[in-house]
This record gives structure tokens, sequence and C-alpha cells, in this order.
DNA sequence: GCCGTTTTCGGCCCGACTGTTTTCAGTCG
């Protein structure tokens, strides 16, 4: 994907234009930065984008004009691009890198290199280890201290954690403070509230009429292994799970503005912001204030948006995707809830690979509220599963239908596989037996590096053949690990729309596949989607709020969504 | 370099913390 390594380009151009003392104005800089943001968070590979629709579908992009759509066609057509080659022949430094180091910015980065000629982490490694850091103007002891620390961190660093992995720990370190600390309201905000796939850092915000006491206790919390800055409203401390986590603490009287401004996105607040300064009001994280300097808004975060003109906006639309428009035509959608769902359409039991036993899996759907659950194992040629042939699935089934009896009601087991597309497009399973199923999930697992062509075709074959009610995971992308394989999303979702099967956003913390601009993208064809959790455990039955989070942040209502209906109408569906 | 209910020029989001330059620039989010 490009998207990357432009975005790293245009912040490298920023850097280098920063430091050239040239003619550039800040704001010029400022564009460059902001394209990087635009392109660095962009979900949808530039290069699709223009293919698609060009230079216009570029410039439609925010902080994307006329100059940097150049700049983009061109590295897309020739993989280079020469205001970048230019600057870089003058300044040989890797900014992108050093500027990961803590408290090195392109200033100081540009000082290191024109007096001890570093230009990459080997390079500054070595000057530190020479100490002749500290003698230069404008670092001390302790900056070259900072450096030397900041890059044995970085040995251990694990870049951007997932929202799985991030969400829990948050939320126990809110508990901690709740707990020990004088806070009165506390609040996860940042990119966790957001619901993004990955996580950078843990943004948490209290309110207290103690701050100082709320500082000390939060830098001894469990799982905090140093502290990086304190001050009075202000403490970011780094985490042993190899992230670090900021905390805010505020007046009761602005907890609402500070939740607005520490919600993010940077790109929607920006946004919100002008807004404000064209009503004639400023707004920052303490409040909402008039031209005189009067609070007029700052507890509320709903009053703030409304104070502006705008409807309240859910925190995974926060992202200046179209949001800003419907919250001032009042036109936001009502989103998908945890509420709606009325059960989990893809769990497996011990008999393949899942942990738990199928009495096991009903408890917990019990315990989740769940009206039904469809249990869903793998099929044959899945060996690594240990996928089931027929006779294992009659078996099987033979077993889900005494428990049925036996629960008496309390929940429905739907019979069901989630069965393999083959290589061919042909289903792992005979025809008979899947006829007689309650719930079909077919999904991708092997010869995944086809053609888009090929891939779209032996997806198309299955969803037509009038067997299948989900497809399951359909980009096969894992995060961190695994790209999504070659498949045409906008032919897959008018196909599954024809032929009654619904797209799943499964909620495994690793998966969240399909994603949020999957979602947005493939929601003009208006296919249902099924939000699943592909649980192999009870425990993973708790995972439904990601893949929740994901469809809220695709702006998916729940009338798009399968599992959020009845039983009588799910079989209906599953049925036509 | 971007952008427009201030629309083709003249603005451009806002504040906290740190180290070191005795008054603030650089960095960060």
């Amino acid at each position: 994907m490009d998207n990357k390594a432009i975005s790293k380009m245009f912040e490298e151009i920023a850097d280098m234009l920063e430091i050239s003392g040239d003619k550039y104005s800040r704001f010029e800089i400022r564009a460059y930065r902001a394209a990087s943001l635009t392109i660095g968070t962009l979900q949808e590979p530039i290069e699709e984008i223009f293919r698609k629709g060009g230079m216009e579908a570029l410039k439609e992009l925010p902080g994307i004009g006329e100059g940097l759509a150049k700049k983009i066609a061109e590295f897309i057509k020739t993989g280079k691009m020469s205001k970048y080659a230019e600057l870089k022949k003058r300044y040989p430094i890797d900014f992108s890198s050093l500027t990961t180091i803590e408290g090195l910015g392109p200033k100081r980065i540009y000082v290191l290199y024109s007096r001890l000629g570093v230009k990459d982490i080997e390079s500054l490694k070595a000057a530190v280890n020479s100490h002749r850091i500290m003698e230069l103007d404008g670092f001390g002891e302790k900056s070259e201290k900072q450096i030397a620390e900041s890059l044995n961190l970085m040995e251990g660093n694990r870049g951007r954690l997932l929202l799985g992995e991030a969400l829990p720990v948050a939320e126990s370190m809110m508990k901690e403070l709740l707990s020990g600390a004088p806070v009165g309201k506390a609040f996860i905000a940042g990119s966790i509230s957001r619901m993004r796939e990955t996580v950078g850092d843990i943004d948490l915000l209290v309110t207290s009429k103690k701050p100082g006491e709320v500082m000390g206790f939060f830098t001894k919390m469990k799982g905090v292994t140093r502290t990086i800055v304190s001050g009075p409203t202000k403490t970011t401390v780094w985490l042993d799970i190899g992230i670090s986590c900021d905390l805010r603490v505020i007046e009761e009287g602005s907890f609402g503005a500070a939740q607005q401004y520490f919600v993010g996105s940077k790109a929607h607040n920006i946004a919100v912001r002008k807004i404000a300064i064209r009503k004639g009001y400023k707004l920052n994280e303490y409040g909402l204030f008039d031209s005189s300097g009067k609070q007029v808004e700052g507890a509320d975060e709903e009053l703030i948006y409304s104070r502006l003109g705008m409807q309240h906006v859910p925190y995974e639309m926060r992202e200046d995707r179209g949001e800003i428009e419907l919250a001032q035509k009042h036109k936001i959608p009502k989103l998908v809830e945890r509420k709606n769902i009325r059960g989990d359409l893809h769990t497996h039991t011990k008999e393949t690979d899942g942990t738990s036993t199928i009495e096991e899996m009903a408890q917990a759907a019990i315990a989740q509220g769940y009206e039904y659950f469809a249990t869903t194992n793998h099929t044959k040629s899945l060996r690594i599963a240990h996928g089931m042939d027929e006779s294992g699935f009659r078996k099987f089934f033979a077993k889900v239908d005494l428990l049925n009896e036996k629960l008496d009601g309390k929940i429905r087991i739907l019979k069901g596989a989630e069965v393999d597309i083959l290589k061919d497009g042909n289903l792992d399973l005979g025809d008979k037996l899947l006829g007689e199923m309650d719930c079909v999930v077919a999904a991708v697992h092997s010869s995944t590096n086809m053609s888009s062509d090929e891939m779209t075709k032996r997806v198309e074959k299955a969803l037509g053949s009038g067997l299948v009610n989900i497809l399951a995971h359909p980009t096969g992308r894992l995060i961190n690990e695994r790209e999504a394989y070659a498949i045409d999303l906008d032919t897959i979702a008018q196909s599954a729309k024809d032929n009654g099967v619904a797209l799943e956003i499964n909620s495994f913390i690793s998966r969240l596949d399909l994603n949020d601009t999957n979602i947005l993208s493939t929601s003009k064809y208006n296919p249902m989607y099924s939000i699943d959790t592909d649980a192999h455990s009870t425990q993973h039955l708790e995972m439904m709020r990601y893949g929740i989070g994901t469809a809220r942040r695709g702006w998916l209502q729940s009338k798009s969504v399968l599992n959020s209906l009845g039983l009588k109408e799910l079989m209906r569906f599953m049925n036509g």
C-alpha cells in the first residue's frame, strides 16, 4: 500500500521545509502535515482512489488540493516524488525514524545532523555513546539522557496495539483510579473511544478537585513502568504493555469540552473548532467561549455541539469522513447498539478447533442475553482445525437437538457450519447436509494468493449456490499480520445482496473483517451484515463489542444487521 | 499549500510540558 509511503514523504517534506529557512510559511508546512494525516489514516488504498476517480477524487480528500494531488499522482505513476527527492538530497536524514525518539523534532534533529553528523538511528546511538550531545546549544544533560532512554525503549516498543488488547487495560486502569484516587467522573477517551482497530496510546480523563493527589496515585499504578511527563493537569506514563498512557485531570465544569477534545479525532476536532470560530466562539478543552471570553458551554458535550448548530456525533463517527455535514443537517443515523444484538451466528466448539463444549457455549450465550446462536464448526478440508465431515456433523447435530430440547426455549441453538469455499468455488460439504442446516457460514481459508478476478469469481460462485447464508471474514486480513487477499468487494456486495447472503463483520480482535471503510464502501449495495464473534471459547463471545464498534465506525444501522432480527424473521432470511 | 455562509485573497486550531536560551522555543497531542 502506498498510503504509508506517501504519508511519510509528506511528513518528511514538512520536516525538511521547517529547517530549510527558505521562504515557506508555517502554514504551507502545516498543509503538508495535514495531508500526511489524511493519507496516513485513509484505509482505502490511495492508488485505488486515484484509479477510480483520478485527480478530482484526490482533491476531494480533506487537505489535498491541486498541488498535493499532483505530487500524489506523480508518485503513484512513477514511484517517485521530485519535491521529496530534491529536499532529500539537501537533507539526507532519516526524519521518520528519528522523530519517533521522544523529544526530537525537525529542528533539534537538524542540529544533531549539522554538528554531529547524525542522520539515522545508528548514528544517533553513536552520538549518545560519545556523550557529545549534551554539549550542543539547546541540549543539556537531561536531553541526552532522554534520548538514550527513548532509544532503549524503542527495542521493546510494540507499536500500535489491537483495540481488544488496549481496551481491557484502559478499563482496569479506570477502575483502579475510581477506587483509589479522589476522582469524580472518569472516562476513556482517544482512539479507544472511537473504537479504532489499533491503538497508539491510552487516553484517560477524570474530574477531580485534588489533581496533585490523582497524579501521584496514577504514576504509581499497576503496569506503569516510568513517568514521561508530569504536570498539574496532564501526566504521561509508559505502560508495561508497550504503549503510553495520558491522564488529564479537569474540573467538572469543563468535562464535556474535555471529552469533546480528547475523543478526537484530530481532524474532526479541527473541523469543529473552525465552525466555532465562524460562529464567533473559541473552542478548547475547557469549554466553548464567546468573544468576550466568557464560557458559554463546558460541562456537557451535547450542548457544545448543539450551540454550534450541530447534532451530537457518536464517537465512532468522529473521523471527518462526512459526519460534520450530517450533524449540521441533523441527519446523523441511529447506529446499531449492543442491545440490538439478539444472537451470534458464527461460533465454534471442541468438536473442531474450539476449546469449549456446546453446553458451555449455550450457557455463555444465555448469559449474553441472546435469543439464539449458531454453532458453526469447520469442515473437512480445514485439517489444521480438525474440520468435520458429513458424519461428524450428523453426530454433532444429534447432540445439539437433545440440548435444544433440554434448554426448553431458554435459547435456540442453530445448527450450522463454517464451510470452506474451495479453490474452485465449490463448498466443502455435500449439498444435502448444507441444505438441512439452519445457518451456513462460508469462508475462504486456503489458496488465498490468487488474482482478484479469480478470487472474486470463486466467492461469487459460493454465494450463488443458494446454500450460503453468511460470508465470513470477507477479506481474510489479520491486523498487523496479514494483508487482505485480493478481492473486488463491490462485486461481492452486489452478489451478496442479489443472493440474500449477509456479509460478516467478524468481531475477533485480530480480524475486524469487514472493517469500517469496507462497510462504508459496500453499504451502497444495501446488503445485510452479520456481526459475529467467531468465538472459539465462551470468553470470546465478549468480543461482540469490537464488531459493533467497527459497524458503528461504518455508520451501520440495526436495520442492516442480520442478527438484530428476532428468530422468526432471521429464519425467514435464512430460508429465503 | 489549502480553502471558501469572510469565496480567488488572506486567513489558516489550541494548549500543556520541558529544558534551558533568564523569557521562550521546541515538541507533543
